[in-house]
DNA sequence: TTCTTTGTTCCGGA
DNA sequence: GTCCGGAACAAAGA
């Protein structure tokens, strides 16, 4: 369930991996992901290089040599491993005998020194698009997006302005892409637990230091998560085959029926689906 | 077999 | 046209 820390952490993974190389060429071996992969187009890109590796909200941004770039979503479960050509000890316990793959291998991206970087998405709710430099702000995909959270553009003036006469909660708002994005359900969750916030608060009803608290908690939860490596459920991992520990931080993210984690609370954490998805909370806390 | 899980896009009603 | 909520999408693991 890669977020925003999750996908920032496979950027700088592939980076320190794959900036500045050249991709000799693109081997396919599953197309049919989210959006089916269009064989021609990969298969025309020979030897380009690498020129900039970069995250928007959750997607991912491989700028190339030749004017074109790969934008790539990780859905659920879409992770890269790399593989280098002679480790052959890596080699098999990541691919069988036969075809060098495994199972979920979908697309393969074979570098000048037969290094491979691989893309692995169990649900096949990720894609992967080849898209010209210039479409690639005007794609449905990031033309809606609002702005990065972690930037001076998410402050109080502008969440202040967005609430004002909105009608929907607090905990859709954060997930609706158009507020700010890269926020999922956990880390919706996480936040709004930490700024005392009930998920189900109208956006117009929340007072300004409630507002002050939300922003300060997103940017807190989501550096935290970043440092830590992100959160490693349903075997989340980095490239380079890190996993991340911020699923240890995780205050109220599946633990209905617990206790609350704040100290002196002994309220119980529970379930509502809110957004059509699962939403913890501590009923004592969060107001 | 049924339930659960994910984020984005699409669509209908207000 | 805008806003908002809910369905659909795909697949697999428990």
């Amino acid at each position: 369930m890669p977020e925003l820390p999750e996908v920032e952490v496979v950027k700088r993974s592939l980076k320190s991996l794959m900036l500045n190389k050249t991709i000799r060429y693109f081997v396919i071996k599953n197309s049919k992901l989210r959006y089916k992969i269009d064989h021609k187009q990969f298969s025309n890109i020979k030897n380009v290089k690498v020129k900039s590796i970069s995250r928007k909200s959750k997607y991912l941004i491989i700028s190339l040599s030749n004017n074109l770039c790969v934008l790539i979503h990780l859905g659920m479960t879409g992770k890269f491993f790399f593989v280098k050509k002679n480790d052959l000890k890596k080699l098999s316990f990541y691919y069988n005998k036969n075809d060098y793959i495994k199972k979920h291998d979908h697309l393969i991206m074979v570098l000048r020194n037969n290094n491979k970087v691989v893309y692995n998405d169990v649900r096949k709710f990720g894609f992967i698009k080849i898209i010209e430099k210039n479409h690639l702000f005007k794609s449905k995909h990031l033309k809606n997006l609002g702005p990065e959270p972690l930037t001076k553009k998410f402050n109080l003036g502008y969440s202040l302005g967005y609430f004002k006469n909105r009608n929907l909660n607090i905990k859709n708002c954060l997930m609706s892409q158009s507020f700010i994005s890269g926020i999922g359900n956990i880390y919706a969750n996480e936040i709004l637990f930490k700024s005392k916030i009930i998920p189900t608060k109208a956006v117009k009803e929340l007072k300004k230091h409630k507002v002050k608290n939300l922003i300060i908690a997103t940017k807190k939860i989501l550096k935290s998560s970043i440092e830590k490596g992100g959160s490693s459920i349903q075997n989340f991992k980095s490239a380079n085959g890190m996993e991340g520990t911020f699923q240890d931080n995780f205050k109220v993210y599946n633990r209905e029926g617990l206790k609350c984690s704040r100290i002196n609370c002994y309220a119980i954490i529970k379930k509502q689906i809110i957004g059509q998805r699962s939403t913890f909370f501590c009923p004592k806390c969060q107001k």
